[in-house]
DNA sequence: GCCGTTTTCGGCCCGACTGTTTTCAGTCG
């Protein structure tokens, strides 16, 4: 039958935990929660772990012991497992999509189950509209009215959004609750502060000393389009944008604990916490504490003892880690793939900074889709700090693009080394390499013939068609695109457009093998909707070895802002400088190139 | 059901907010 994917395992574990948690049955639910985020944070297949190592390699994933593999193992082979299906008969209801509406949890569902037969999010809506759920012990109009509510934003939001989109509007909302006159401090916390490439809720934490005004103020904002929540310390809404945001206010001596909780991951903070408590400690938002007991006289002369929390850090991150015997630990390296085992052992990466860029190679033109020309580009790119980058425009194949044929390439090189003696004599300190996006065809041969592809700097080969061959069909055909000698780079190598097109297809272990073996580079694209390649292959790649650059795939002079979601995209890779060949001056990094063209 | 630099048994992350209740369970992050 079908085989299950880590995500399909980790949503059958999380219903699990919810049947559990309706049957009373205690732990149970925690445990098949914690599985399924080890799931989740996996880099590699479960199937294929399976594959390698069986029984044993499943075993060792954080979380799974001896039943949970079990149970892994049957949905490998079955999509689901017996134990499943037996608490499923006993409650034969639709808990993931109804626990999708907000305030909605398990409790809620086996009693809406129960006493009104709810067993869809259909039913439920039904149930709502007819006014039976307010009849109900324990429930009242409100509950009933916020349930519609909850559907009612289920049905428009539309998931996870793509940071880049998202951060402007994020930023905006970040400065005005910075600019409130009792807020301290103010910063974006959450899955934005860990920079991954989508984003589910905007996590907001400010330091006050008068948080009641901070939230009155927050609640006034135009962008506020409901309360879910608001208290003296916490704030829950939704803004006119779709998306949630929470605001949380601390004291300023609990900023750094506070930050490091809302930054998460959960994960990575439930093994903090871990952490503390294996030494007696504790940890919440508010600090790392001690207890100490005190003994106070009282009245009869027996003496009484009292329990009081000391405060041993927290008011800034740095002095957390450090009291836990950790160095400090890089937001977008929060994810639990090894970081707190680094950290301890001081062998986290150096990550590259978000300053290290000197180049940027890949760059369309007017000449087919971009929006400005070879020199407004280069312009642009000097402004944004850059010493060299490479115009590579899209090749013939892709029509609809205007692409490139050999001539038009010549005529373009022609042009570009004209511009860079022209440039020489300006104050712009900027080089400009001739280059291409050259279509990689069905079957991995390329659309420019090899002796123009040999005048250009730089090749970069991309896949723009064909997404849909077999695994073993599309590895092969980027491998032979890799063997071209010219070729020396591959641009967003697996295609994929977040929420709107998946990625192909590949064997991502062979093609680095062969990357490796041919020298070819692989390019993280920096432009939002792309992050492409994906951290986990980023972090691959640099365990073999093999060499990345970071492109902002700029097609107007505004794109070489998207180069820093690109190091961000690095850094969670566990990218240092050296991964990154752009970080390099323009003739150390020409020397890394199949053929150095002479040109330099 | 999982896990072990206090443990192979006996623990299991922690606090805020809501709604419907009279002291708290459920939900969320």
């Amino acid at each position: 039958m079908k085989h299950s994917t880590n995500s399909e395992i980790a949503s059958r574990l999380r219903e699990t935990a919810a049947l559990y948690e309706m049957d009373d049955v205690a732990f149970k639910p925690r445990a098949y929660e914690k599985a399924a985020l080890g799931i989740e944070a996996l880099d590699e297949e479960a199937g294929e772990i399976f594959r390698a190592r069986g029984r044993e390699g499943l075993e060792a994933i954080p979380g799974v012991g001896r039943g949970i593999a079990e149970h892994i193992e049957e949905m490998l082979a079955h999509g689901v497992f017996n134990e499943y299906e037996r608490l499923k008969k006993k409650v034969p209801v639709e808990v993931l999509e109804l626990m999708a509406v907000e305030g909605v949890g398990p409790r809620m569902v086996k009693m809406l189950w129960q006493k009104l037969k709810v067993r869809t999010l259909r039913d439920l809506e039904h149930a709502a509209r007819a006014g039976k759920i307010r009849k109900l012990s324990h429930f009242g109009a409100k509950s009933e009215a916020n349930i519609l509510r909850g559907i009612e934003f289920l049905k428009q939001s539309g998931g996870r959004r793509v940071l880049g989109v998202a951060l402007p509007e994020i930023e905006r909302l970040e400065r005005s609750v910075r600019e409130f006159p009792e807020v301290d401090e103010a910063v974006v916390a959450g899955s934005v502060r860990r920079r991954k490439e989508t984003i589910g809720d905007i996590d907001i934490l400010a330091v006050s000393k008068n948080p009641k005004r901070v939230m009155e103020r927050f609640l006034a904002l135009p962008e506020v389009a409901h309360v879910y929540a608001s208290g003296e310390t916490k704030t829950l809404v939704r803004l006119t944008n779709g998306l949630d945001a929470d605001l949380r206010v601390v004291p300023s001596e609990s900023f750094g604990a506070a930050l490091n909780y809302f930054t998460g991951s959960k994960a990575h903070n439930v093994a903090l916490r871990e952490m503390a408590i294996k030494k007696g400690w504790k940890l919440n938002e508010y600090g790392l504490y001690k207890a100490q007991i005190l003994k106070l006289k009282s009245q009869n002369h027996n003496s009484k003892l009292k329990i009081k929390n000391i405060q041993i850090a927290g008011k800034t991150e740095e002095d957390l880690y450090r009291k836990l015997g950790l160095v400090y630990i890089e937001p977008e390296l929060r994810e639990m793939m090894g970081e707190i085992e680094a950290a301890r052992n001081n062998t986290l990466p150096k990550l590259i900074g978000y300053g290290d860029l000197r180049g940027d190679l890949q760059v369309q033109t007017d000449w087919t889709d971009g929006d400005n020309s070879i020199e407004e580009m280069a312009a642009a790119a000097r402004k944004a700090g850059l010493e060299y980058i490479a115009i590579t425009d899209h090749t013939r194949s892709l029509a609809m693009t205007g692409g490139m044929d050999e001539k038009k390439l010549l005529r373009q090189m022609a042009e570009i080394h004209a511009l860079n003696s022209k440039i020489q004599n300006t104050k712009y300190k900027i080089r400009v390499l001739a280059g291409a996006e050259v279509n990689i065809r069905k079957d991995g041969s390329l659309d420019i013939v090899d002796e123009v592809l040999a005048k250009l700097d730089v090749v970069g080969a991309a896949v723009h068609s064909h997404f849909k061959l077999s695994r073993a069909e599309q590895t092969k055909r980027l491998i032979r695109a890799m063997e071209n000698p010219h070729v020396d780079m591959i641009f967003h190598l697996t295609g994929r457009l977040i929420n709107k097109r998946e990625a192909i297809e590949l064997d991502i272990e062979e093609i680095i093998r062969a990357a490796k073996r041919t020298g070819t580079v692989l390019e993280i694209n920096a432009s939002p909707e792309r992050a492409d390649i994906k951290d986990e292959y980023i972090k691959k790649c640099v365990e073999a070895g093999v060499k990345m650059v970071i492109d902002s795939d700029a097609h107007a002079i505004s794109h070489f802002a998207f180069l820093s979601f690109g190091i961000a995209q690095a850094r969670r890779g566990w990218a240092e400088k050296k991964n990154i060949l752009n970080t390099l001056s323009l003739s150390q990094f020409l020397k890394h190139l199949k053929n150095t063209t002479g040109s330099e």
